[in-house]
DNA sequence: AAGCACTTTTCTAAAATTTTAACAAAAGAT
DNA sequence: ATCTTTTGTTAAAATTTTAGAAAAGTGCTT
């Protein structure tokens, strides 16, 4: 077997225990050379506590196998200047896949995370057919063709995409509905793709890449809030991230913040998202519009009140127009309502803001502070920081990469 | 060294890698054996992936330590009889103690689980200062005494408490504060006793009780809700209990659930312990008691109405008051509201009530049921259970035993 | 600036440990 | 009663570690 990552159940059930082991740790060192960079072998043989001898002869191996590669000296800390291994690049690939409701993003990246094709982004409808699946696929295999990659180095698909989202039974509870009895969306894509597949809910995939390559990095309790037109939440807690029972855990747009509140497109009355989302913030513009409000939105005609988006709200506000001000702030005091519960249950170290709302940061970041010291107990409130993310729009397309390379170099192995 | 849980932080130091190595395996296979009940030489080879030689040397190691005995043998599944290995009783102890604001208990139990001594009550008062530690100091080295148990064996102190615990920290933030600069609560506490001393929060502590021993045995993702005179929440996410980046996720009672409501003692406005906890419920019959309502607790005279408690309250509804009944209903509906928010963020497979809610179990689970139903999205309500904890009263004392077993066979060893 | 003492890395071979393989004993299945 | 399966040992084989030595640096002293 030349290939570290076969993936093929087949493959570790023909191991025995001295070989799985070995190819256990081989795949730990791997992870470990894409999660932290280049290491010597030093470091390595501390982290897995095996001798340098050992680690030494699993690296050449991996440098056999081409995953692998010596990549000069590292500094010396008073003595011989260690050798240091990292991932070779364009030895692995990894297809990256993001789906919204009306469009769909795809790009192909490296093992150290670099894109080799540019973004492809092309529309779709998501619904709850798997017609948009289809049209993904197509476009998928032309961007592998056209990439001139070596399909044997492509490692997997990582699929992101709105709605209830259950990772590991392969499944969208919201769209994209399988026929029942069937084989799950996931094993379907798998006989697309004829690779693995990996297919997670938008926003934690985009907490996964703040984890590995934004503000959460190195971090160990962070929740990620993601606001467009609804809001998404995402957790990372005790270093990883958790999706529930079923997979569901973070539907934070639909917990219940007002009393006998207005309806949500979700069913129920007085959701979050009813008064702190994209949504929102559209309706409260409209209806000030449409109320005679003395804002530069009066400009618009009624057709384009109509299709008004949440960007141009948030630009008027820099504008300097008091009205679409005041609605942010009032979304943001909602949001840090909700935020407050947030804290007061996961006692966070940092929670970072994504989605169109960070364009509105100067607005709603104030309102949200504020409402957090009225809600939030001292202690935990004082052990929390707020910040807008740094990765933005990218954190979507890095999410499902990330998403890929955690499930990839994941050992078979869980003991509790 | 003979002793397996030596436990000094020197020691460690000067163990090589294979020694080491081994030494945490060692831990690994007593606290399987702790976690699971006797098992045999082949579950422990496939368990740990080593082979039968290897793991029956360590076995006869921990049995020559004295830790570990053979239990007879197993049921055949088609061939020799396989002889169980099992913890020995009574080779270990842990002193239990659980303080409550106006009262602290205690207890030895043996590596089993098993007390040994009887249950020892007193009455405390935990406040600001350190004068109830040495209350409790004095009574548990009493008890050691009295107990008769070998000094050498007893392997650590757990301390359940009320209040913000820090258990990594090893401070209480609410009570019990140590003064600035000097060493922490638990290190105090460890130079007092001369043991290894973990401190928990009460409700966390019961909840890693419901793990071990209780109805969350076995389950991934399960909520604690601890109701007496304040609410608390316990969490387990993916097989383990979570604090938080400070020790202090749970804070449930304080999150805000009604809009401009009550003062509540924590300084905020309309936190959910204001409307949905024991205080709230013996305030709302206090009020009504004295606004005339028609209810058995009319029979009550002014002071005893001023001390009224909630098992009253809980015990007139059992007797038909349909006073007592509806208030009862109006906190479970709360309560309920509340926990609907908790479904939708951690989206648990199960949720245990604890607590003197328990009691009225008939008369609150129907208005939580009711609540979920209104306030949750229907893929996440049909895939959480509420059940009430059959632990009841032992889940805190029989939790801090957890939480020194927790910790004392932690490896020191976490790669993630 | 050169030299010396001390570290750290890297490599190799001997020593120690772990595993596999082989086999006897024990139990169930036919 | 015989055959198959599983367990529990023991001895040979394989692997991993330790120890020792050389190589390659750093930093202090003169």
């Amino acid at each position: 077997m030349s290939s570290l990552l076969a993936l093929e159940d087949t493959f570790l059930a023909g191991l025995n225990n001295v070989e799985r082991r070995k190819y256990v740790q081989k795949i730990k060192i791997v992870k470990h050379l894409y999660v932290k960079g280049a290491k010597t072998n030093a470091d390595i043989c501390g982290r897995f506590q095996i001798s340098a001898p050992t680690s030494t002869a699993m690296l050449n191996e991996l440098i056999a196998e081409g995953l692998v590669e010596k990549q000069g000296r590292g500094k010396s800390i008073g003595g011989r200047k260690p050798e240091l291994y990292g991932l070779k690049d364009k030895s692995l690939f990894v297809l990256s896949i993001h789906m919204e409701k009306y469009k769909a993003r795809l790009a192909i990246f490296d093992n150290n995370n670099s894109p080799v094709t540019g973004m492809q982004t092309f529309p779709i409808e998501v619904t709850q057919d798997l017609q948009a699946v289809d049209q993904v696929h197509e476009q998928a295999m032309r961007l592998i063709e056209v990439s001139g990659i070596d399909p044997q180095k492509l490692i997997g698909v990582g699929i992101n995409m709105p709605g209830l989202v259950a990772s590991k039974e392969g499944n969208n509870h919201t769209y994209l509905r399988v026929p029942g009895g069937a084989e799950s969306l996931q094993q379907l894509l798998e006989h697309k793709f004829g690779k693995p597949v990996y297919i997670q809910n938008d926003v934690k995939s985009a907490t996964l890449a703040e984890y590995r390559f934004g503000l959460a990095h190195g971090r160990r309790d962070v929740l990620v809030l993601s606001m467009d037109w609804g809001v998404g939440l995402g957790m990372i807690l005790d270093g990883k991230l958790r999706s529930g029972a079923s997979g569901f855990a973070g539907e934070f747009g639909h917990i219940p913040l007002v009393e006998d509140g207005r309806l949500c497109h979700c069913g129920k009355r007085g959701c979050l998202e009813t008064v702190a989302s994209g949504s929102a913030l559209v309706r409260n513009a409209q209806e000030g519009i449409r109320a005679g409000e003395n804002t530069l939105l009066q400009a618009l005609s009624e057709p384009e009140i109509e299709q008004l988006e949440v960007e141009q709200v948030i630009r008027a506000a820099h504008d300097g127009d008091q009205f679409a001000i005041n609605i942010l702030a009032e979304v943001g005091l909602n949001l840090g309502k909700g935020i407050a519960i947030l804290i007061q249950l996961f006692n966070p170290e940092l929670i970072i803001l994504g989605g169109e709302i960070a364009q509105a940061k100067p607005f709603v970041l104030p309102a949200i502070q504020q409402a957090i010291t009225i809600y939030c107990m001292k202690q935990l409130r004082e052990n929390t920081r707020i910040v807008v993310s740094e990765l933005g729009r990218d954190a979507m397309i890095l999410g499902s990469v990330a998403t890929v390379m955690e499930n990839v170099f994941e050992t078979p192995l869980d003991l509790t």
